[in-house]
DNA sequence: ATGATGTGATTAATCGTTTTAACATTTGTT
DNA sequence: AACAAATGTTAAAACGATTAATCACATCAT
């Protein structure tokens, strides 16, 4: 029963130090002055590392170094097609990059988003990407404020200093909102809900600043009680009733069960209401070309929030100062593409 | 600056040795005879480890004792609807249970797979849940060979010693086919591709089985060379022609692109053809009530998968033993329900 | 009184790295 | 030639836990 190998057995057959071996492996300030390693001897210790396949035990260089290479990455709910996508560009970064990411849900609770955190802290995370819910933001102040790098993502917490990648949610709402007037629709509505989270809040501004800017005076928006069905779908026939020319859902889940109630009811888009979102689905994209929604740039998302925060993990004194990433939004019809 | 406590801290200040702070920590065999510590120093130390928030430093423990509390999971792609449920129930399990688990991707590509089963045996897990793809079984019979627990899930390896858990595919597509029978139809076709995959296999042969079972002889499954839009839009097309009744979908992309080529040539579920699948999706409940479905049972697969490779980690003797664990399916027509 | 047994707590080695400070050796400068 | 500076290399001390071995003491049967 051969065990692990370690750095000790590659210094011995190398016929050199154990510090050698970690200067040669970890080829920190390589190429700099500081790196002194003469070239034949990293030769010799790279053939023999290579020869029996060595790879540094991460717990001991963490132990040591207090280097994890290890994000922690908190959402509201992986199983949510925009997060998963998310999540599978946040993992393919890392895997790139020699890092390893710990994901964690929080369904939009603050309590388990702390707990969820701690554990994260616990096992040993240089940083983390958290999705913030309502009333998480102490709780991610605390956190941030121990020492922990901290980002933002997809949604920001209005007037908290934390760093944040983020879409231009008003900017997106404003060409949606302008995108429909310019189809000639007045009479438009938008669906939302009451929350303190900057991205449904900027959508609302936009949208309504939209309508003032087109000098259409009759806006709405709609904030259901629980987001439930039944009163999606009663707003939606209201809607109709009023003769309403189009709707605007700021949510995923909002849009799915509106589209239901579309559906079950015999609504058409474009002709009896037009039909606009924020997040893209297989079932829009399948059924309906004529929707209008926001293509949100996954992989830039996770690009930018990985490297902002590996940015605020190398340089401590830069993670001080708090940087807001805002995202260029594309709005675009359901392109009828099965995307596979 | 106060930094980490301790467990030297903890001692410290509850007047004992870092020994006696680790058992009472670490309640190993707690109530058994082993565990020696007197109630009321037991109390004391917890309290000060109360006092204080201390925990454990994680990389510490991990190298000393080679419990990392860590399992690894690799699918083929974390953003798919159907692993990204699963990730879901994996990380839910996980997180009740004091564990944390690291997500990699596959792509599909043995290559990636091995890299990434290297990566996180490297960063350190105690065992992994894996989702083979076409042509990995050395990498991971190297990697369950090395002592490493491994449990695949969805899919299983044919004639391979691995523990595993996977739907009852068989029963599955039998139940479904003999469905589609009792509806009356009796030109019923499948959609498949050439795999050596079993959940993609028993599929077929269920079919086929159902099928002779009935009387059926004219059976035809179709394998598509690249799965792509074009093919299977053709293979739809030509079914139609053929006056087909019912086609099943084995695979989730090609049914989503099978529902295209529906809707994209008019084709009406149930009237001009029948429509089954192996996995649910949004777009299916939202528009069609009609489609037959296999429900997967997605929390049981997290639980079964989840338990099994603790209980292989827990008691290395078992780990010998390959447990096959199959999963009843449940076959159901699209419930227009919209989940939220 | 003696040795055996049980109980509660401690000592010190160990896990596999990283990293600081020091030690040689070579090179460069005057 | 003498000393400084640069270049390679190493010894040894961390990092913060776990755990085997040991110790000190009380209890108890003989």
């Amino acid at each position: 029963m051969k065990s692990r190998i370690t750095i000790t057995d590659i210094a011995k057959e190398a016929g050199v130090s154990t510090a050698l071996v970690s200067f040669v492996m970890s080829n920190k300030a390589k190429g700099s002055r500081e790196y002194r390693v003469r070239p034949e001897t990293e030769k010799r210790v790279l053939e023999v590392a290579a020869k029996y396949d060595y790879q540094p035990n991460s717990s001991a260089r963490a132990l040591r170094s207090g280097e994890y290479r290890t994000i922690g990455v908190v959402l509201s709910d992986i199983s949510n097609k925009f997060y998963a996508e998310i999540s599978r560009q946040i993992e393919n970064w890392a895997f790139h990059h020699d890092y390893v990411v710990l994901f964690g849900s929080s369904d939009e609770n603050p309590k388990k988003l702390s707990n969820v955190m701690k554990v994260f802290k616990n096992k040993g995370v240089d940083g983390m990407i958290i999705v913030p819910c309502e009333g998480s933001e102490s709780a991610i102040s605390q956190m941030a404020g121990s020492g922990m790098p901290v980002v933002l993502l997809d949604r920001d917490i209005p007037g908290a200093e934390f760093s944040s990648v983020v879409l231009n949610n008003f900017k997106a709402s404003v060409i949606m909102t302008e995108t429909l007037v310019g189809k000639g629709f007045r009479k438009i509505e938008m669906i939302s809900y009451k929350t303190t989270l900057s991205n449904i809040k900027d959508r609302e501004s936009g949208y309504l600043k939209a309508m003032e800017g087109a000098g259409l005076t009759e806006t709405r928006i709609h904030r259901p009680e629980y987001c439930n069905y039944r009163e999606i779908e009663q707003i939606v026939l209201d809607a109709k009733a009023r003769n309403v020319e189009a709707l605007i859902f700021t949510t995923y889940n909002m849009s799915l069960m509106g589209r239901k109630a579309f559906i079950s009811h015999g609504l058409r888009v474009p002709q009896d209401c037009f039909f606009a979102c924020f997040n893209n689905s297989d079932a829009f994209d399948l059924y309906e070309p004529d929707i209008l929604y926001v293509k949100q740039p996954i992989e830039q998302f996770a690009v930018e929030a990985m490297t902002l925060l590996v940015k605020m993990i190398n340089e401590p004194e830069s993670a001080q100062s708090c940087t807001k990433i805002i995202l260029q939004p594309e709005v675009v019809f359901s392109s009828s593409e099965v995307h596979v």
